[in-house]
DNA sequence: CATAAACTCTATAGTAACTATAGAGTCAAC
DNA sequence: GTTGACTCTATAGTTACTATAGAGTTTATG
């Protein structure tokens, strides 16, 4: 008496048909009473209460399978260690969303510079903020190869990174950097790339911070023509009596998902820290 | 010259041979060159370009399928609503870990109340700050009839909070109460359920504040022997002179799944809110 | 009581983004 | 020329279901 069709019991759990037959499979959740001549199933309203703990273990993220092994053995003792674990594996995958999220708002900030961009190859003034990078130090000249060589080295950076833990949501802004001295000496020459890290990551080896500073600014839309532009800024920076007062940077603002033959689409951002000469 | 057998390929991206040639299978990232005799895929190093992307937008949470048809369309006007939409995912799922996390917390902060629980049968003495909780009225006596009477109007309550849209995770923290003026008048009759939720949580219709009080507390572990304990609380209260203050409570502190025929198997905490008459 | 509508059964295929395997063929080095 | 490492296709498995087909059963209505 009181035995629920599987379809009763679904619509007062709030679930399907198939979930329940599926549990049923699983050994999860058997129908007190199967007719032997049709095969229907019919379940106690009290099977409700397993039901309740399955979707509430569910719900703390666990799978079938671990959640079937629990009924299985039955040890209560052991409830809050479980319980600890679901809550470390919630704490994980809360800051691997907030990476997500983070990564989502530079990039988002990144495109908007891009649409925002003075007109390609025009020059402009701006200070920007204090900043930080991880570093790495390739050896090559990029300027002196072709995008094939400066592939290769972001396929070194990025095994640098991953080897140092850094995540992933870092690999969205990434660029070059020529040292001051060498520019000093007229020369255009970079064996370094690094990526933006966060304000707050904690300094090790390879991580260095570029200061506050003026920047003349000069936006490029090919890898292709990085040099003519930067040529183009620091011409600038004679002509108006500027000096040079450290590093200068190329900065990849986008990358854009448009391939001409799967190459890379780039939008950058040539800067360099000036003062009054 | 330079094509990256996939081995290679895979080993200078840090992924497997089988993800580069499903990729290629869903026309997401196809070889440069296919050898037409033996089928062997070769990749150009340019090709990495494509596969950052592709990781890049599978970071932020797209699918495979979503990627392919950006790619497809290669509209760059439409990447900052995407992002904006990315964003608005990430910030749903953080929402819901929030919940799992809650849920999590409440279920440890029970199962050590329930593991560090005075004896069976003991009463004590508690202070228990404001709560706040949501109620819903069977207009059945719960105590009345049996366990299967509960079992449907616990099927109500959750009924009426998914209309209501209460997160899942407040589910496993429910009890009965009984008013102050039933239990003045000598009746143990209670028609009512409910389940704790946030303090934060907006009023509206069904929710209520259980004021903060000393009560008077003891425990049960089987629904079975509810009335048996609490006329032993009521008792106490008189025996000692204590003037009964508010509504009593029955708050179900953990549900332990352990099943005896599925049966529900619940650890209860009587209380009822005192002061020296 | 007959019929129709609603329900249930089993079995199979599909979902997403891969991983794992078998069995056959290919490449590079010694 | 042989070995070992590599690659190919094709298939099955993973999770927690959903969807479907085709056959049988229960329930409501006339």
């Amino acid at each position: 008496m009181d035995k629920l069709s599987i379809g009763r019991m679904a619509e007062l759990n709030h679930t399907s048909v198939q979930t329940l037959r599926y549990y049923a499979k699983l050994g999860l959740l058997e129908p007190e009473y199967v007719d032997e001549n049709t095969g229907y199933r019919y379940y106690g309203i009290k099977q409700c209460a397993r039901l309740d703990m399955i979707n509430y273990m569910k719900y703390l993220g666990m799978s079938l399978d671990n959640i079937k092994a629990w009924f299985d053995t039955e040890n209560v003792e052991s409830i809050p260690e479980m319980l600890q674990q679901q809550a470390a594996l919630i704490e994980h995958k809360m800051k691997e969303l907030d990476q997500m999220k983070k990564a989502v708002q530079v990039s988002i900030k990144n495109y908007d510079t891009y649409m925002n961009a003075p007109e390609d190859g025009h020059i402009v003034l701006q200070h920007i903020p204090e900043r930080k990078i991880y570093c790495y130090d390739s050896e090559v000249n990029i300027y002196e190869n072709t995008l094939e060589t400066y592939e290769y080295i972001l396929r070194e950076l990025r095994a640098q990174a991953i080897v140092n833990h850094l995540p992933m949501a870092y690999f969205c802004n990434v660029g070059s950097i020529i040292r001051q001295d060498t520019i000093e000496q007229g020369q255009f020459v970079s064996t370094e790339v690094f990526l933006f890290v966060d304000p707050d990551f904690e300094m090790q080896a390879g991580v260095e911070i570029i200061p506050e500073h003026d920047y003349l600014c000069i936006y490029c839309d090919s890898f292709f023509y990085e040099r003519e532009y930067a040529d183009k800024l620091f011409d600038y920076v004679h002509e108006q009596g500027y000096e040079v007062i450290g590093d200068y940077i190329c900065e990849v603002v986008v990358e854009l998902p448009v391939f001409h033959h799967d190459e890379r689409n780039m939008f950058m951002k040539l800067q360099v820290p000036i003062k009054r000469g």
